[in-house]
DNA sequence: TCTGGGGTCCTAGGACCC
DNA sequence: TCTGGGGTCCTAGGACCC
């Protein structure tokens, strides 16, 4: 059997945790670039502010809810993310055994082999009041015998907050046949907007029970090939992956932005690239890796008058390094031609990112004979910025290339103090007010 | 005027090899 | 120029997740 152990409207919660005076009103939390609305308590929700809204769309419709309104602030929900779960793992490992699995920054799976049936609806609630009484923030717990009903129980937990109290356990035939019967298959984890769409339109099938026994040929035709067929076998309780290692490395590395506001020109343009390249190499470093391939791209505003998601204008321009490397100034000094390639005038552009492809660990980059010295060198130059940047928290020495003005980083109005990670914006008792 | 920022896995198809 | 069978590697794109 599985637990997901799931915070409720996360980044709200933390918001909360430092603000009781807001115990009982309505939150939401914006995106970068003060964007749109990506987590709302349930005050807002019942106000109708919707998932994924653009901000000056509700503005108006928030004011007059009296709902509260931050800014995105990733070093607080990081931080109480760790407590969250370091808590988790202080109840379910002991010396041998690592049951936690990380899933996102708000919610956990563990493995619960070790408990025996009869207690999972305690442990369940056990789990969940300690991380509350621990950490301040609110989770839902789902138990099922696999990942993804597991997430299913979790679901129906919160959908019935005063009967289930936030926690679910699966277990019988009968309450997984129950789940099931009421679960539409848009609800179903794994199945998104578009199979929902085929699945309804073309097969007639709405219910995750309807869909628990397709054959699953049709499920390796209709849903992804083995894709779906693993899905198929979740549904019927087969566990069908192993636990994620934890040190396992991203093959991917991206930093992408919108623009705090358009940009026209070629030197802000360069500014960004060069800007979001250092950011990626440090997280490349942070894994031990070196990068063999940088893509760098950029997105306009596209062709008028169409809807927003209609007119992407995205062009790229990448580039294949002659071997991998880590170095911050490699990498931008291969970015800035192709930032230079990919500029047009008198084009608005709305956004700009850097992908690092190509991923190797970086010890087994091949030395060049004639350079070892050099390389040396770099690599203790990135130490030395990594070790500075890190302890001051904060980009105390950057590359020139990533500029001195920097009009295009984005808005972030309604930001909430860094309470946990900075002495000066520690949280002070008897400020606010607290119960 | 103003719409986020990351990731994952899988498949198909082309280039190339023996 | 035609003829076969069996592979690998890479990229683009589609689907999904939070």
């Amino acid at each position: 059997m599985y637990a997901i152990v799931d915070c409720n409207s996360f980044y709200c919660s933390c918001e909360r945790v430092f603000r009781p005076d807001l115990k009982e009103r309505g939150i939401v939390v914006l995106s970068n670039n003060d964007g749109c609305v990506i987590s709302r308590t349930e005050e807002a929700k019942k106000a109708g502010i919707g998932m994924a809204v653009p901000y000056y769309q509700c503005r108006e419709q928030l004011e007059k809810a009296g709902i509260t309104v931050f800014s995105s602030n990733y070093y607080l929900y990081g931080d109480m993310s760790r407590r969250v779960m370091d808590t988790l793992r202080v109840i379910a490992n002991d010396s041998n055994e690592d049951r936690v699995e990380v899933y996102s920054v708000d919610e956990a799976f563990i493995e619960l082999s070790h408990i025996p049936p009869e207690n999972l609806n305690d442990y369940a609630i056990h789990l969940k009041n300690t991380v509350e009484q621990w950490t301040g923030v609110r989770v839902s717990v789902g138990v099922g015998p696999s990942r993804v009903l597991s997430k299913m129980a979790n679901r129906l937990a919160k959908k019935r907050p005063g009967i289930t109290n936030g926690v679910l356990v699966l277990q019988s035939d009968q309450q997984i046949r129950e789940a099931l019967e009421e679960t539409e298959v848009s609800d179903i984890w794994g199945i998104g907007y578009r199979y929902a769409v085929k699945l309804r339109d073309e097969f007639g099938i709405r219910s995750a029970w309807q869909l628990k026994h397709i054959p699953l040929e049709w499920a390796r035709k209709n849903l992804g090939g083995v894709v779906g067929v693993r899905l198929i076998k979740e549904l019927c309780g087969e566990t069908m992956r192993e636990k994620k290692d934890p040190l396992e490395k991203k093959k991917m590395i991206a930093t992408t932005r919108m623009f705090g506001a358009p940009v026209y020109t070629l030197e802000p343009l360069r500014e960004a690239i060069a800007t979001y390249t250092a950011r990626a190499a440090e997280k490349l470093r942070r894994q031990y890796s070196a990068a063999s391939s940088l893509d760098v791209f950029v997105v306009t505003n596209g062709s008028k008058g169409k809807p927003y998601q209609y007119q992407p204008g995205t062009d790229h321009r990448y580039f294949n390094l002659p071997r991998p490397s880590s170095v911050t100034h490699e990498l931008i000094a291969h970015a800035m031609p192709l930032v230079t390639s990919l500029y047009r005038e008198g084009v608005k552009y709305l956004k700009a990112g850097v992908i690092l492809g190509g991923i190797v660990p970086d010890n087994s980059v091949q030395a060049d004979l004639f350079s070892a010295e050099q390389q040396k060198n770099k690599t203790a130059l990135m130490d030395v910025m990594d070790n500075l940047n890190f302890s001051m928290r904060g980009d105390v020495i950057r590359y020139g290339a990533t500029g001195t003005t920097r009009h295009w980083t984005m808005r972030q109005d309604k930001r909430s103090p860094r309470y946990t990670t900075r002495w000066e914006e520690l949280f002070e008792v008897g400020k606010g007010k607290v119960d």
